[in-house]
DNA sequence: GGCGGGCATGTTAGCGCTAACCAGCTAGGC
DNA sequence: GCCTAGCTGGTTAGCGCTAACATGCCCGCC
């Protein structure tokens, strides 16, 4: 006679087992793993009996138990640089709300550092917790590369931007939007476009600067040097102080938002205005843009559609991964021109 | 003879486990365990070729099972709104950054709605990964109200906001720092001091609201009716321009700072000179406010304490959990004012 | 010299679940 | 009437690990 049989309803402390609900409804246990995961082989009536009893129990499947067995945890890992910035912030949670709806679950690691050795590091530390697979939203050239020397370990996808090949990349168009950002202050009337790049080491960047490089030279005007920045609305104040002592300059196309900010915060202080003097076109479309002074003229990217569209990816190459065929293709989203009153028609 | 005896050393496909390491170091498959684990039981020479076999077959031990076993999964889920706002989405970088270095990881439940249910529903999604506590980015009182009703199932922190008893809250002084802004402005000569808060059902900006209020009250002041936003730039700029047809406004305090671009925008088409004619503070201190123009006056909170805080306290609520002894207390964080253009000396 | 007590190691039993096989029952065909 | 097919359900093994207990050894002590 145990404790079991003198006390069968209290059970204090203890999460029910799968046991415990098929003792309550009358059958095995692997009765209990049949109704929930959906065999046709239990009739209706048992079927019901054993809900019943989960439902009485409040009995959930522990995850664990069901990973160890599966070899499947329903979680994928992403790798995202430590940062608020837009994009990368807003392809985390675009990342999130696919994987919610397709049962998976996000685990981060975020990377203190952009080098090519913190994300490997990052993958193995996401590997270690059992990852179906890993989005890696890249950031530089570091990352990109590390992409690849990680790869053939668990099923991965880089998101962003990325390596040529090697790894399935999901990513907006940059050299796309820089044309089109580019393109559209020509089409003003301006005779050239100047460009605050991002860092030197951003694939994003660079994509970016050829956009607008390739758009200039289609319309047989030479660019100039691009001014590197960082990202920061800091660096965007600094280098724009530096265009804003050059008489000539009349379009500047700006790498991102932030920067653009800082651009227009330094256009303001040496009293140039935007834009019968100077038009200014951003990238990103991040919320505030519609209220900078001047609202700015900006190149939106659908970041949700991104985390999307890379989940979706993800999930192919897991499955791919275990079955041993081909990894899937990445995609390419378009990006969009949205025209605020940062840019203007070039006077004469 | 089995396969196994045939060719020893090709194992493909399968990552080693710790009967594999025991095996080749020529020990059981516990010693090795003892060996990950630290035991003192280990001789030195036998520790010394366990180490050698892991190296030598790149073993790394199954988190899964371990987690099956011990019932610990060294995971922590954060709830957060689906959202790139400054606070919520640097909380939850300064989580990831402190769970790193406890050891922990972190899984992610964003939300669609707020509302109780769904912080509710989000909490139950993390449960059943198995994670060993949750922390919830707290918005609005439905989302306090819902850390209530989840709570005694699991280990819960709420963060940068929460209910006044039940569960321990880490969040920055929200009061303070209003008190903060509206005394500079008062300070610097203004008559009074209008604000611009935050949507009725956040908890921080009720906070805001009364700090502001009782600043006000304590200098004999009659505040006036807060104007209601939503954080957005957007109602910033659509609230801005109510304010700035009110010539008797000298001085406002906003919210946050994305509310504060809008309003500046706002004066800036009215013709409102700032801080000539009106006075601005802000709250978050963005990277960018130094950038707006002006240059932003506002209050700065320090979301990677928060982040570091919230989970330090989280692991002990874990540990007095797990041994049944009362909850830890929450925590207060300073906040700082940080002093910029957008705010100067009244005019007679 | 026998014996108790540490210490290093092995053995066993599970954690909660799924997969694979097995058993018993009903129904249908010859 | 018997045999087989097709269903529902049970039994068993094992995922990879840790905890608890068991074992055998060396050492020092009386």
């Amino acid at each position: 006679m145990d404790a079991d049989e003198l006390e069968p309803t209290v059970r204090p402390r203890r999460q029910p087992v799968m046991s415990d609900v098929g003792r309550l409804a009358g059958v095995s246990h692997q009765t209990v793993s049949r109704v929930i995961n959906g065999s046709r082989h239990v009739s209706p009536t048992t079927r019901e009996r054993v809900l019943a009893a989960m439902r009485e129990l409040d009995y959930r499947p522990n995850p664990i138990a069901r990973a160890l067995v599966t070899g499947r945890t329903r979680t994928i890992g992403v790798v995202s640089f430590d940062t608020t910035l837009y994009g990368p912030a807003s392809t985390l949670f675009g990342i999130e709300r696919a994987a919610h709806e397709a049962g998976y679950f996000i685990v981060i690691a975020s990377l203190r550092a952009l080098d090519s050795d913190s994300v490997v590091e990052a993958v193995q530390r996401l590997r270690v917790t059992g990852v179906d697979g890993v989005l890696v939203i890249v950031f530089d050239r570091a990352a990109a590369q590390a992409v690849l020397e990680v790869q053939a370990d668990v099923p991965m996808v880089a998101v962003e931007a990325g390596p040529e090949h090697g790894v399935p990349v999901v990513a907006v168009d940059q050299r796309r939007g820089a044309i089109l950002a580019t393109r559209h202050l020509l089409d003003l009337g301006h005779a050239t476009v100047h460009h605050i790049a991002g860092p030197a080491d951003s694939l994003e960047a660079e994509l970016r600067v050829q956009g607008w490089a390739d758009t200039l030279r289609a319309a047989a005007v030479r660019p100039s040097e691009p001014l590197i920045g960082d990202w920061s609305a800091g660096t965007g104040h600094r280098l724009g102080a530096r265009l804003a002592r050059d008489g000539s300059v009349t379009a500047v196309f700006v790498g991102n938002d932030q920067m653009a900010l800082g651009l227009l915060r330094a256009l303001h202080e040496a009293g140039r205005r935007v834009p019968e003097d100077i038009s200014v076109v951003g990238f990103d479309d991040i919320p505030e843009a519609p209220f900078f002074t001047p609202p700015l003229t900006t190149v939106s990217q659908d970041f949700g559609q991104v985390g999307s569209r890379s989940l979706r990816v993800l999930v192919e190459a897991i499955e791919s991964f275990a079955q041993g065929t081909q990894a899937p293709a990445g995609a390419l989203i378009p990006p969009e021109l949205i025209v605020r009153s940062s840019s203007a028609r070039a006077a004469h």
